[in-house]
RNA sequence: GCCACCGUAGCUCAGUUGGCAGAGCAGCGGUUUUGUAAACCGCAGGUCGUCGGUUCGAAUCCGACCGGUGGCUCCA
């Protein structure tokens, strides 16, 4: 062991310390400003960087960098959050001494502390939670840290009786446990189970708010204890919080919920139900004009069109597995008869049974469900309940290792009155499209795309605007290729999603690669399937050079996929364009093509939508203009706008030029003055507002305002049209 | 689905301890003939989310439901 330990600083100057300096010793040394600003270390050895109370030792020799009281270092600020959490849980336990703390981490922009409080804490407790905070703050105590080999420390948690926090020592790793007090009477002074690290004292927070509160489950499971969790924020610098807000405020103008309101893009009805996107005329336009511009890529790219209906027979979805999997997230079945839906539910009760390793797959729900069939059709009954006296192959079978037998049976029953569900997804309806006709590995790939609805019944509470609907359009197509064209075709779906993506400006975009979890049975059981898909899927995201994390259990239930998320105005990620590969619903549909050796072989499939859904994409497209659409896209062009009746008749003839010409205009003849009359077409968010009055006219010009409200001048009206029709044939976002 | 909060005119909002339902903007009709962010006068617009309860009397208090917002969980 060396002597002297020698530490490393950013800019490359080796500092010599005594062993057992910290990073406080490091901050003094370079001067007395940086011990003043400092909060904490972050501390790289071996490769592995770790941030540290500025009073802990240095582990030996390494590079440090000193964090300061920086709200534009995200790491200091997930240090100083972290500590306001603390800070607001000592709050909360002072208030509410019932109060059991469960788990309280920083978040990107803030922090939350999950606490388990019969109480319910409401927006009216947050005054008296942040004065409390303002005193502890005041008061400046330090953070001070507590270690004790694991035995003692967990001794000490058993005394406290909070089942949490032994449950999180438990789960944490190595010999000893930390806990952080605040301030420096230990056993006196708020103290957690905490591993660190903390800013040296309550009295770096220059500024916090507590934000909202909502529901939580302990570790995330609905069947586990419900939690509260209650958010804030915190920065060092008062400043730096009113910005945060008002750059929140902000952002909320830029909601498509509010702005789809104002410019009239869609509504959404009660009456027609939640989560069902009305699109009214000018929101339809934006929508058919992204349509239309995919189509033509389409065609380029050598897509075939297709359109299947809304409806699908059950049989179809008991083929790919979508019912009765997914069945909660469906809307309701359509039965054709009674018989139908009781022997659907009966052939769920078997599945049921048989997946949850039932003795007997005849008792429980399933015998009742028959009790109900032989009062509601006694001759189904007869034919499917076996009389003890004539054992009979085609009747139901009860003790152990009959489940695929009855269900075939069931279903064999149920081919002749089935019952129909609202298409959660358009892949059953085009593989059927795929095995109307023998293919020959000659016609590979075949790629059939179609603009289709899908419904799902998504829970009441996740409802949201156009991101989160019950009724959505994929711009969907599915690719039947060879496992030899599979690479090449997979690239192109990711070129085609990040064209779109690019095109239209959405350039902050995370990739992800989601992968299946062998433990979870919700997957199709296909090891050989998933591991040459999840290969092909990370070959292909490689191959494409963008940066992609790897998540395991975000797979589809069929396959793999590579998704393209973005985040919405106030923060939240939702996925748009997606690539899958799937290697499962061929073999259960049993596809095939001919091939070179004319003998049938199987045939892989890729699922891939570039926008995702039309009402998501459209939703997050209107945040991302703020509503101010780019010419090409934009529902109203220009607005011809008249300084008096007077020029009525030539505002008349320029609306037609424009129309002629293609353009989407607006004709305002209204007897106002120009002034709010343009402001009203800016808030509209009209690309261009054209004045004309007489000496317009005159000389056959147009006076062009642009939506920010800068006055652009006056040119002949055909230039105007030249330089727009340039304008939109550009896509410019 | 769960927790919290919210629901008054098309939009934004006011409405006192329970006592006749209000404003601005938008709309419609006039007047004005207007030159770049708001001319004037008038009219109309309401089952105060719905249903039930308490009360002499409910937008207001209570309950249930519907819908919305944020989060949780979920997201084929």
């Amino acid at each position: 062991m060396s002597s002297s330990l020698k530490v490393t600083l950013p800019d490359g100057t080796i500092l010599d310390l005594p062993p057992g300096a910290t990073t406080l010793d490091v901050a003094s040394k370079i001067g007395a400003g940086l011990a003043r600003a400092a909060v904490a270390g972050k501390v790289t050895r071996d490769g592995h960087s770790e941030i540290m109370d500025l009073s802990r030792p240095l582990p030996g020799d390494c590079c440090i960098k000193i964090l300061t009281k920086s709200d534009d270092d995200p790491d200091a600020l997930y240090v100083l959050r972290h500590s306001t959490a603390h800070v607001m849980a000592e709050a909360v336990c002072k208030l509410f001494p019932e109060t059991q703390l469960v788990y309280g981490p920083p978040l990107e922009d803030g922090f939350y502390y999950d606490i388990d409080l019969p109480r319910s804490i409401t927006p009216e407790d947050f005054a008296a939670i942040e004065a409390e905070m303002a005193r502890i703050v005041k008061e400046d105590r330090k953070f001070t840290r507590l270690e004790m080999n694991r035995a003692d420390g967990m001794a000490k948690l058993a005394a406290e009786q909070n089942r949490y926090k032994v449950d999180n020592a438990e789960r944490a790793e190595g010999d000893t446990l930390s806990f952080y007090v605040t301030g420096d009477r230990c056993g006196q002074d708020f103290e957690d189970l905490c591993r660190g690290p903390h800013i040296p004292s309550t009295g770096v927070i220059g500024a916090f708010k507590v934000r909202q509160v909502s529901g939580s489950h302990y570790r995330g499971d609905v069947n586990d204890q419900r939690l509260q969790r209650v958010y804030g924020t915190a920065f060092f610098k008062k400043a730096s919080l009113a910005a945060h807000l008002e750059q929140l405020e902000q952002a909320k103008a830029r909601d498509h919920r509010v702005i789809g309101q104002e410019l009239g893009l869609f509504t959404i009805d009660p009456l027609v139900g939640s989560g069902l996107i009305l699109w009214k005329p000018k929101g339809a336009t934006i929508r058919l004009l992204l349509e239309e511009h995919l189509r033509g890529k389409l065609r380029e790219q050598g897509y075939q069109p297709v359109f299947s209906p809304h409806v699908g027979r059950l049989e179809l979805y008991r083929t790919s597995g979508h019912f009765p999997y997914y069945r909660d997230s469906q809307f309701p079945p359509l039965y054709e008869t009674e018989t139908a839906r009781l022997l659907n539910e009966l052939w769920i009760a078997l599945y049921e049974a048989d997946k949850a390793g039932a003795a007997d797959p005849l008792a429980g729900g399933v015998a009742k469900l028959l009790d109900e069939l032989r009062i509601a059709d006694p001759p189904k009954h007869a034919e499917l309940v076996a009389d003890p006296a004539k054992p009979d192959a085609r009747r139901l079978a009860s003790g152990p290792g009959h489940a695929a037998q009855n269900l075939q049976l069931v279903r064999e029953h149920l081919q002749q009155s089935d019952g129909f569900l609202l298409k959660p997804m358009n892949c059953p309806h085009h593989v059927r499209i795929y095995a109307s006709e023998p293919r020959s590995y000659k016609d590979l790939p075949i790629r059939l795309a179609e603009f289709g609805t899908v419904y799902r019944y998504e829970q009441s509470g996740e409802l949201s605007g156009l991101t989160r609907v019950r009724g959505f359009t994929q711009d969907d197509a599915h690719l039947f290729c060879t496992p030899e064209q599979l690479p090449h075709e997979l690239d192109a779906c990711l070129s085609l999603t990040r064209y779109v993506l690019d095109m239209l400006g959405l350039g902050q975009y995370r990739v992800r690669i989601g992968l299946h979890d062998p433990k979870d049975p919700k997957f199709i059981h296909n090891p050989e399937g998933w591991r040459r898909a999840e290969e092909a899927i990370r070959v292909a995201a490689a191959a494409s050079g963008m940066a992609a994390t790897e998540e395991v259990g975000e797979a589809a239930f069929y396959g793999p996929k590579i998704d393209f998320v973005v985040k919405d105005c106030i923060g939240r990620q939702w996925q748009l364009g997606t690539v899958q590969v799937d290697y499962n619903l061929p073999e259960r549909f049993n596809l095939t093509y001919v091939g070179p050796d004319n003998r049938p072989h199987r045939p892989v499939m890729i699922h891939r939508a570039p926008f995702g859904s039309m009402e998501r994409f459209v939703g997050i497209l209107i945040e991302h203009f703020a509503g101010a659409f780019p010419l090409w896209l934009s529902p109203v062009q220009m607005a011809v706008v008249t300084v008096s009746e007077k020029s009525d008749a030539y505002a008349r003839e320029v609306h037609e030029k424009l129309r002629v010409a293609g353009f989407r205009a607006e004709l305002d003849l209204s007897s106002e003055k120009i002034g709010p009359k343009k402001h009203r077409h800016r808030q509209a968010k009209v690309n261009y507002i054209l004045v004309v009055g007489e000496s317009e006219a005159a000389k056959g010009e147009v006076n062009v305002n642009d939506r920010d409200g800068k006055t652009l001048g006056n040119r002949p009206l055909e230039a105007f049209i030249e330089e727009c029709r340039r304008e939109s044939e550009e896509r410019k976002a």
